[in-house]
Parts: C-alpha cells; structure tokens; sequence
DNA sequence: TGAAATTCGGACCCACGTATCCGATTTCAC
DNA sequence: GTGAAATCGGATACGTGGGTCCGAATTTCA
C-alpha cells in the first residue's frame, strides 16, 4: 500500500508528534524507537525537511522537530516526496491520464474506492492518527 | 496500487473476457492487444494457469484461455499469486499482525478505508468490472 | 579557540521486481 | 510418422528502491 520509505516516514513523524517541538530529537533516538535503521533515517527524512514539514538543526544537541502542528498535518504531505505516484493510485490500471471522459476499463467500478483512498491521506491529520492505545504501537 | 505484474495480469484477463472462452488466444495476440511485452506474458499467465484460473493447451492454435466465467472470477483471486501483500495491505504500517487487538497506531483511522479495499477485490468480478466504454481501454 | 556532536550530501552496494532469451516439450496438420 | 507451431520453464540480464558508509559542513559546549 505504502511503500517502505513512506512507512518508515509516518512512524518517525508518529513519535515525533508526541516529543516536545521545542526540542529537536536526534536522529539515532528516532531510529532506535520505531525501528528503523539509522543510518537510513536520515535519508528519509531529508525531502521533508526541504517541503517544510520538518525542522532540522546541526550542531550538538540538534536533531529534527515538527515544523508544523500535527493537527494541521496532513498524511498526503508526509508521504508525497516519496509515493507521488499519487497520480497513479487513482487509476488500477496504472495509465497516466484516467478520468471520467477518459475512463480506462476498470475505472467505474474502482472510482468510489479509489477517491475514497485519496480522501483519507488528504484530509486525515497526524494528530488525528494516534489511535486508542496509550502507547504508540509502531512498526514490528 | 497494484504491482506492475498484477496490473499486467488484469489486463490480459480483461481481454481474454472479451474472446470466445471455447478458443485459446496466443500469447502474443493477447500482449499484441494489451500492451505487455511478448515474452513476459507467458511468465504472467504462468500462475494463473497454475491456480486454475486459466487453462493453457500447447501445440498448433494453443494459447491461454480462461477457465472460469468471469462472473464468478474475483480480482482477488488474479491478483493473489503477484501481490500476496494481501496480508500487507490491511495494515498501513506494514505490520504482519495487525488486529484490533493488537493495533498499530494508525489501525482505528485507517480501519474502514482498509476493509473497504480488501471488500473490492474480494467481492468485485471480472464481468462487473467491464465499464459503460464500448471498446475496452486498458493500458497505455 | 578547539573539540565534540550532529546533520548533510553524495558515492556506493545489494536485493528484488521486471524483462529477455533460448532450449525442451507438447500438440496439431498433413 | 514427421515437421511446424506453440507453450513451458529455467537461466540470465537490467533498473530501481532500499540500505550502508563516509567525508564535509555546521553548530554547541568546555
């Protein structure tokens, strides 16, 4: 569904949304809590400090923050740099241009579905995310 | 959405739903007609033919046709051999055990769009998914 | 001012999905 | 029967995403 990257970005932004923004967490904290290799993490997080949704700082005590509310932020911007095949979860068939007017063979019956995919990453926020459990259950 | 090889495989059954099912279609009529490099397709089929979706005859005017009448063929049951992420797909987080139970983080906010999904490709059949377009487009 | 901590950015390696090719095997037509 | 046509199945190449590593740049602390 997601691919690995984008599933490595949403747990980092998971557990950062429950740090302290004032403070930046370094990235071997990160990695180490929501099991990710290390030496990736900062691969992964680099595109979105340059979108704007994260913080970077250097130097000791540095590391990465929020730059945005986790209310306000969309999973559709956190998973972008790396899934923007966001044109391409819309039709099944994987052709570049599907619409109603030019509607592959399976495009009726998977619209609803598909919009409905689309939907959730536009309008569900970080925040919004954490479920029930008290405490994160990431990945493994 | 779907892997590359699992949109391949819907394709050539979408057009294989088209053909007389009493006659086999080549494997190079069906790549001809949907796009799919000729000799990928038979590694393609080759699953398909072996789960008992398709029927394959060799020899003069041999080729593939389909063993199932595509009202009662699930695209769940196409797309099984090529992404059995199945048990992938459910969980947004990519956890292998991921219940309401044992909930990931995400589970209660993704929940119904998952089910929604997996409810698609278990319940929608090949001959449904032929759309109001009078000449099947697929691919490119 | 120097040393330590940390991100940044690029070079590199590996695995796997994708794709190609070719010989072996089977079947039909004559 | 014999030969042509076709699938089957494995060996092999390619390309990209995933992952590692290391040096350069930058900031803070002592």
């Amino acid at each position: 569904m997601l691919s690995q990257t984008s599933e490595y970005a949403l747990r980092a932004l998971l557990f950062l949304a429950e740090q302290d923004r004032k403070k930046s967490t370094g990235a071997d904290v990160i990695a180490a809590a929501v099991g990710i290799p290390a030496s990736y993490l900062a691969k992964v997080l680099q595109p979105l400090v340059r979108s704007g949704v994260l913080h970077s700082s250097r130097g000791r005590n540095g590391g990465f923050a929020l730059a945005v509310p986790p209310s306000q932020l969309m999973l559709e911007r956190i998973i972008k740099p790396f899934d923007d095949n966001s044109g391409r979860r819309h039709c099944l068939l994987g052709r570049p241009t599907c619409s109603d007017r030019t509607a592959c063979a399976v495009h009726l019956a998977w619209k609803s579905t598909g919009e409905r995919i689309a939907r959730f990453f536009r309008t569900t926020s970080l925040a919004q995310v954490r479920g029930p459990v008290g405490r994160l259950t990431l990945g493994v």
